[in-house]
DNA sequence: ATACGTGCAAAGTATTTGCAAACGG
DNA sequence: CCGTTTGCAAATACTTTGCACGTAT
């Protein structure tokens, strides 16, 4: 049911003083329907495409980071520039492999993985409120080809 | 031995054609002295600082992008900046934790987490050149603070 | 000599901020 | 109404590029 993430959204914006109708509903809309990371350049395109309402981009920032310190979305930073994606709020999550050769991003997850690194961060007397996983390389087809 | 690097380095630069005692070198050796990634500001700024001799920040930058090409040092995208560090050429390599509260970056080692992280990879159907982790939180010392 | 390397300044991206107008509660 | 949110444009941060000059080979 990934349909609950954009109602627990709007919830905890709500329970935390912000307003609804705007800019920022439409982020949360568009980022609700996606499986993978978006760019903000990203999000305001496919805005401006069609997928919504257009959107100011300094907006769309603005939206990001509101829903980043709430921990509603997370975000990624992949060469030079941020993604971002929905947080789930039971807080499964999962990682990336990004094609080096045509930007491709694909998701993944291991349970096992997730297990290691908090014994890390346990190790390292850290309070890890978060961790990032990036594989770089070429993706099956890209591979091929080269 | 970590002096064994920046020999390994100047080796490697000439053998693939380039030539030496200029920026990239003072670059080369600054990384060679130091313990965890450095971003190019950074490296910039302690070379006019005293610790060797002053270069352009373009040159820096410039330098980085050579040795990463050559796989002689590593990037690591972090929150806006990229930071960079020696690849230790028998591969071994470490990953980080960044404090979001002060700043500090420490480096940690997993030889388990890059088993995990090579099976992933093969699951996936990637040929994957390279991977990060990064953990965000607080270091001990200020996660006592707040 | 002759490429390659360097420094500086200008050009590019990615992201943030100032401000007046629009809007939800 | 009033404070939040938005859009635009200007500002900032980081990185890349163009060009004239220096220098290792």
């Amino acid at each position: 049911m990934p349909q609950a993430w954009d109602e627990h959204c709007r919830s905890e914006l709500s329970r935390t003083g912000h307003r609804a109708g705007g800019a920022r509903d439409e982020v949360v809309a568009l980022l609700s329907r996606q499986d993978c990371c978006l760019s903000a350049q990203e999000i305001h395109d496919r805005l401006r495409a069609g997928e919504g309402r257009a959107v100011g981009l300094a907006s769309v920032y603005r939206a990001l980071d509101v829903l980043t310190q709430l921990k509603l979305v997370h975000r990624v930073d992949m060469a030079g520039t941020a993604c971002y994606e929905p947080a789930d709020p039971s807080g499964e999550h999962h990682h990336h492999a990004v094609c080096e050769r045509c930007g491709k991003r694909d998701p993944f997850e291991d349970p096992e993985l997730e297990r290691l690194i908090d014994g890390v961060a346990e190790r390292l007397g850290y309070d890890v409120g978060g961790h990032d996983v990036v594989l770089r390389g070429s993706c099956p087809d890209c591979a091929g080809v080269r």
